[in-house]
DNA sequence: ACGGGACTCTCCCCCAGGGGGAGGGGGCAG
DNA sequence: CTGCCCCCTCCCCCTGGGGGAGAGTCCCGT
């Protein structure tokens, strides 16, 4: 049996890591002296404390640290580690179109911005909406947009979408994908929505979404210089999707918001 | 201008977000009102809340960004964004180890560990010594070891290490690298040392050293059940090393635990 | 049997980088 | 004038630790 001196020498885990890790319910030792409340630690546990550390190197929050280590069974157990390898990919897809974007932040002379101003009429499209947080918005919109495109037989145009502000705003806010077509159908998460006109001021996004607020801020920054006010959730349209082109660098996306002039 | 909610809009970051930029002196509002401190922001602040917001993206510690945010020369702003850059290279250097050393510890039949006891001598030779943080192991490790082989003309065998048990405590303690030469030179940093002689618990560490912590546990496990005890800084023996092989999966390294026996 | 030093215990405060919510003032339209 | 929405400050909460105080324990040497 092992003091939590000699068991942090050797796992390289910190006295105070060990202590945290014990009163998580992580890596209880085998055995805590009633009286005094000294832990002891059995060899046996090393391998454990080191599978530990290795999660918590890739940042595996302490519960689900846990869950893996409870998990005897070693399938569930791979599937909960592969789930956060493919976490940590999503994160690396991240931070790559974040320096992508940075670099274009920083570019001298960045590219101007083109805005129109467009008049929508009223349309009856057929739509899934939902409650979304923002970091689950990538799976969901996929999930919609496949659901759409199953249930609608005849497109009279590109999908769109209309996202609350407070989605931006607090992470979470109702979203809207839709698809135009005759007569929308009822059946699923589908069903017809009717979009009240509105006047846009649009410009075209070029690429993946990640960095789509770079658009949103240039178009904001239009609409206040042209002395107009924001008024209700963004508009989308998607011209180039995921769907038309793999590669994400000629996605095309228009940024629609409404308006309304500051008389 | 923009009040804070607008503003908070068009850049993606949330108003508490944007307090706390303010307070950190980070994305001072265009102006505040003296009365009831209300924030303005001006449209030509959303492109430096947009660079933030990548540089946040990218886990650039808000006095970082500060910094970067600060520098007016477009050079020295290139430079501290790319030393971040480089570390988050590094970052995820460690984080494929990472993996690499978990798929490895979740392997259902392990290698086993082969250790041998062996007594060495009192031995003299060239040596640096520092105290050091353990992040910053491996750019001490190289430079020292360049220094050391400059300073020797005949080698008597492979570099090794003494490294303080504290360092892997306390992420801080004092090491040595030292190389085995006849009559050692004083020059900079290289100086003669004497070990001591010791009785040494061996085992060698194949790989990357990122997962050398596995091999300390293995040894330790082994010396526990032989009822032996740890006593001392541990001992590396640099084999197979960089310089000799760029593949860090054949690098080799002896790990020796000076022992004593529990009569 | 008794020091003394090394070890361990709990408890409290600290850090970054936010989020949640309370409680109170400001501004504008109907 | 009265809602209602916006904004303010202030405080506590989260994760995953680190630092240090003050007190109790273990064990070795004498």
């Amino acid at each position: 049996m092992l003091a939590i001196g000699e068991f942090s020498r050797l796992t390289h885990l910190s006295v105070k890591t060990l202590r945290r890790y014990h009163e998580a319910g992580l890596l209880v030792p085998a055995a805590v002296d009633r009286a005094t409340g000294y832990r002891s630690y059995d060899a046996s546990q090393i391998p454990t404390a080191q599978v530990i550390h290795r999660l918590r190197e890739l940042d595996v929050p302490l519960a689900d640290v846990r869950r893996i280590i409870e998990s005897t069974d070693a399938g569930s157990r791979a599937a909960l580690v592969s789930d956060h390898l493919a976490r940590l990919e999503a994160e690396l897809d991240r931070t790559r179109a974040a320096v992508v974007s940075l670099r274009r932040l920083l570019d001298p002379d960045p590219v101007p911005l083109r805005v129109e101003l467009r008049a929508v009429p009223e349309v009856t499209v057929a739509a899934i909406e939902a409650d979304v947080d923002s970091d689950a918005m990538g799976a969901w919109y996929a999930g919609a947009l496949a659901e759409l495109e199953a249930a609608v037989d005849v497109r009279m145009g590109p999908a769109g979408g209309v996202y609350d502000n407070v989605l931006f705003e607090e992470g979470r806010g109702h979203v809207m994908l839709h698809v135009p077509t005759p007569d929308p159908p009822r059946r699923g998460r589908v069903h017809p929505v009717t979009l009240p006109p509105v006047e846009l001021a649009v410009a075209t996004h070029v690429g993946p979404h990640d960095d789509a607020d770079v658009t949103y801020g240039e178009l904001g920054s239009w609409v206040v210089a042209n002395a107009l006010a924001v008024s209700g959730p963004v508009r989308e349209t998607y011209l180039v999707t995921p769907t038309e082109d793999p590669d994400p660098s000629a996605w095309r996306t228009e940024i629609g918001w409404p308006i309304f002039r500051m008389s």
